[in-house]
DNA sequence: AGAATTATGCTCGTGTAGAGCATAACGTGC
DNA sequence: GCACGTTATGCTCTACACGAGCATAATTCT
């Protein structure tokens, strides 16, 4: 029996969209604990009472919310060193396996210090319902050219330049991929551009046993502007669960893991433009739910206040057997050259 | 510093393709073990001497091939309980991260008892290139509907009979789906075809303090001819390996880590072929390779001992930038009603 | 009643992909 | 040298998916 000095823990990333607005659960530090930031719910994996790593993480799911949730989807495991900065003064390496829950709309946050929130305010760059953020035009952009400017030689620039332009790209014939989260958030990171980039500059160095060199008012300002910091790489993780969400809705019906029951069109549209983040053409949207077959109508209908009352549908479970691949397409807007 | 009586393993599914057969690595177990079977290349993850779980990988593939290997990529991580039988007996939970890796064909094999085996060998009913399996008519099929029918409520019944339609559906408009390579490994283990199915039953009555139900010929004979088992779950783990690989096929132009810099397009069709285990149309694919620009002629030619010699190619590797999709397509053979 | 608002139905154009015919460039056997 | 098999390459026809937008239906508000 080999024990290691490793430290096993399950993250979960919890999902519920209300009001158009996707959110993420997240707790805040004890007061105690001299960091201030959020960090999604975890808690370590016992191999006595837990099964498997799906049982824990329902289980600590459980503990921190109280809920009982159905959709649990393994996302990746992190294990770089330095993840935790408790390594840095002799504590375990901090092995995370992180999930992917997804959650009905019409949770109750019970126990402890739980809170939902927006996820795009941990990622402004990702939400192009209203257009194009502002943010990139005026952080990104600057600073990504900058970063790529400062390539020690020709290769590595021109491998920069291309990461820079897959994951903004705003050039001809260039579409905007909401599949590529991750990518860009670790693009941002590699850059020094977020918060977590130099607070962890200042860690390796430290670790090195050199003087950190100090954070600059350009760059803190810069990385405020990008979005709140979460607790040890919870961000990069939450990115992680983005990306996967957004490319799952592409071939697996999981949006409707996100729904009530019965809803209509347009709230299942909603929904899928918050977790995208960007608008759909109302018809073609409609009429793509309706040729894969996987909604039905109920009969009923739910008038909003005004306008014309829109029917009431549910998700046809035994869709799935009709055709192999069925989800809601990604939208691609044509090239506008 | 908190010490868990759980073990981190890091298995890696190393991949390459020769004379059309995909291949993974595999090695043999020492002679006094008491198993039998084969298993992924696996060590123990040391954060003593890993920084990464990426850098334990290639650390690990390196001594038991002596490969430097260029693409690796997190697959997974098991952790259910009982997957190494140690554990029946007090062993400590064995938790695995498994990767996949490819490797270009040219592949020597260095170190110990290390063999390159077709992988279809473990998943016969994944290959599709000479026309559907006979295995899936001859076995697969009766097996499932046995299952099917064995169901105790009609819940349950419904469920089995959409899972089996799904995976291995041949009904009106069903179109196989090659990504699914896992989901029908998983079927055909719950419903007690493959041979692991069968072990793992004896294992778990006699964790259970049962008198294991004894494998009849039947269920030894068809369990044959659904391939070769490996150890522990590593035809899991194989089967998310080809699931993986051949999802990413059609978004990421990950084949060209399985080819020699300058290949021909038959060449990268015949590997595509093996890899997706389906015939493709031969003019249809050079086109799409041509349109979506991934490949650029050489300006020389190779000819193979009759017909027309072909031109040759080499991977664009700025061609990322150009589309932010870029694959290579999967067949979805039009419904033939 | 009429305007505003939301839901729903339908069409048009384009790009992509499945299928197959036609031609080009090489070997082999006579 | 010539017919033939074999492989590579080019092109067309067609069905279908999807982006975009017009038109109509069914409500509420004023």
């Amino acid at each position: 029996m080999v024990l290691l000095p490793t430290s096993v823990a399950l993250a979960a990333v919890i999902i519920a969209v209300t009001d158009e607005v996707p959110r993420v659960l997240l707790v805040r530090p004890s007061a105690d604990q001299d960091t201030e930031a959020d960090a999604l719910p975890s808690g370590e994996f016992d191999p006595a009472e837990h099964s498997s790593l799906d049982r824990g993480v329902r289980g600590w799911v459980k503990v921190h919310t109280g809920l009982s949730v159905r959709y649990v989807e393994q996302l990746y495991t992190f294990g770089n060193r330095y993840r935790d900065a408790a390594e840095l003064h002799g504590g375990p390496r901090l092995l995370t396996v992180a999930y992917l829950v997804l959650s009905p709309e019409h949770v109750v946050t019970s126990g402890e210090q739980a809170v939902w929130r927006d996820w795009y305010s941990y990622l402004p760059w990702e939400d192009w319902r209203e257009g194009r953020p502002a943010v990139i035009d005026e952080v990104i952009q600057p600073g990504l050219e900058r970063w790529v400017k400062s390539s020690a030689d020709a290769a590595l620039r021109a491998t920069r330049e291309e990461r820079v332009g897959l994951c903004f790209g705003c050039g001809k014939g260039a579409k905007r991929d909401p599949v590529l989260a991750l990518e860009r958030y670790e693009l941002l990171y590699e850059a020094g551009l977020v918060a977590e980039a130099l607070r962890d500059r200042v860690l390796r160095e430290r670790a090195e046993g050199r003087t950190p060199a100090p954070i600059d008012d350009m760059e803190r300002s810069q990385a405020a502007r990008l979005g709140t910091g979460l607790m040890r790489d919870d961000r990069r993780i939450l990115a992680a669960a983005l990306a996967r969400l957004r490319g799952k809705l592409a071939y697996r019906p999981v949006v409707f893991e996100l729904l009530p029951a019965d809803f209509t069109l347009f709230q299942l549209q909603r929904v899928v433009e918050a977790l995208v983040g960007a608008r759909l053409h109302k018809q073609n949207f409609r009429r793509m739910l309706m040729q894969a077959g996987i909604v039905e109508a109920t009969g009923q209908t739910q008038a909003t206040g005004r306008g014309r009352p829109a029917e009431l549908y549910r998700f046809r479970r035994e869709a799935t057997r009709v055709r192999a691949v069925v989800g809601i397409g990604l939208p691609t807007t044509r090239a506008v050259d």
